[in-house]
DNA sequence: TTGCTCCTCACGTCACGTGAGGTGGC
DNA sequence: TTGCTCCTCACGTCACGTGAGGTGGC
């Protein structure tokens, strides 16, 4: 005559714990006690239980459950919110499932949105590259990651490239500016494919402004003097600024 | 030069406590400060951070972030328990959401499975009759759901099981002959439209003890000795027992 | 002096998990 | 006495949220 509460925990299917926390904060009512203490279920409390793992199965907090059969909140407005919060989650872990996916499939780092990095990993960027296009492809919000990419499997490491990477923060004036020199027309052929800004009014308009201070930010962070100076003649070569 | 921690959060799409957070477990390196003791983010930072949180939004655990780059962990490990991870949990709210919507559709109570609480409610069955059949269907594992539907569907009530519903405890032996005799022409369609066990292969071997017990301790709770009875009365006379 | 940002504790949230220490019936 | 179940605190988990109380530069 009457369940303790592991056995009523089992035939809900559900753990000693979660029963006594339901009585914790009041969702399910506590039974009798028996002469030594112990307490002693009836079916209305399986029945009850049932009902609230049901529920709690379907996405509703026990709260939203408390207040269902509580009468002080609307049925339909708690399985309304439920079901919206639902549908966001679904969303979310679908395209989070589609990313895993694809970066299980190619053995690319994780420092980059997927397919960044997929192609800066094939043009062998440097990791201070990876870095300055981690900040950039963020903060173009994802809109300007086509032409990021596409940019970047367009470009070729050669010798001049790999200088670059090693050129010491004290390089002299006539290294810098072989250097850039002998950049010029990659960089050129780039810019050529690859002309920025892809369309004018897709460009963000008020965060340009700071998302162009953070670059900059990066860049001094990310490039040494000698480095620095080495793009500016770069670029001013071909035309970008 | 340098980032506030407000600062990097904003730059990142994330919050102060958030950085902080990852701080204390060690997963993001704290910067440099300031004389006045501000903590003053680098390029590094804020790269980490992004892909923190990129990571962390496909659903991987902040361990699993910090083993995957401490490489005391494997990358593919961790990725492939991210994404059967996400596999069970994207089931998991399907299922609900397609429950959910169910239930929307139709204003009927949350005590029993959706298809048989919609049976019982059209069937205009009591609230003790709804509490039996809540633990039976939970008993029977789901696989029995649609023979309890059925059951309930073809039932209707009548002058005979209202009276039965009402029966006091301590009704006299004629009343009770009397009131089964009346119940057993739909008992006993019934029974025959929809016989019991279904298929015998079917039935739970292992469980089926347990079940019964659990059942018989329901019914000795829901009904009263008379209401019992005349219940015992109506099953012998159509051969259920 | 007022407002603003920064800092470091430190407790709260959600739905339980996990011992710690003690009792009761065989 | 040993093993088992039951009980009630009460702290831990995960990824932060939310003040509490104090400092620093304009």
């Amino acid at each position: 005559m009457g369940w303790s509460t592991r056995e009523l925990a089992q035939l809900a299917g559900t753990t000693l714990r979660t029963v006594r926390h339901y009585h914790e904060i009041g969702l399910l009512p506590e039974p009798q006690r028996l002469p030594n203490g112990y307490k002693s279920y009836r079916t209305e409390h399986l029945v009850r239980l049932l009902e609230i793992r049901r529920l709690s199965g379907l996405g509703l907090s026990l709260t939203a459950i408390a207040e269902i059969e509580g009468g002080s909140g609307d049925r339909d407005e708690a399985l309304l919110a439920a079901e919206a919060e639902l549908d966001a989650a679904i969303g979310r872990l679908q395209h989070a499932r589609s990313e895993i996916a694809k970066l299980r499939a190619v053995p690319v780092p994780t420092d980059l949105p997927f397919e960044i990095s997929i192609a800066a990993t094939s043009a062998q960027l440097s990791q201070t590259d990876r870095s300055l296009f981690a900040v950039m492809s963020h903060l173009a919000d994802g809109a300007m990651a086509p032409h990021w990419q596409e940019l970047i499997e367009d470009y070729r490491p050669d010798e001049a490239t790999a200088e670059f990477d090693a050129l010491p923060a004290d390089a002299d004036e006539r290294t810098r500016e072989l250097l850039a020199a002998r950049m010029v027309p990659q960089a050129g052929a780039l810019a050529e494919r690859h002309p920025w800004p892809p369309e004018h009014d897709q460009l963000p308009a008020g965060r340009g402004q700071q998302s162009a201070q953070t670059v900059i930010s990066a860049m001094l962070d990310l490039y040494n003097p000698a480095q620095l100076d080495v793009l500016v003649r770069v670029w001013r070569a071909v035309g970008l600024i």
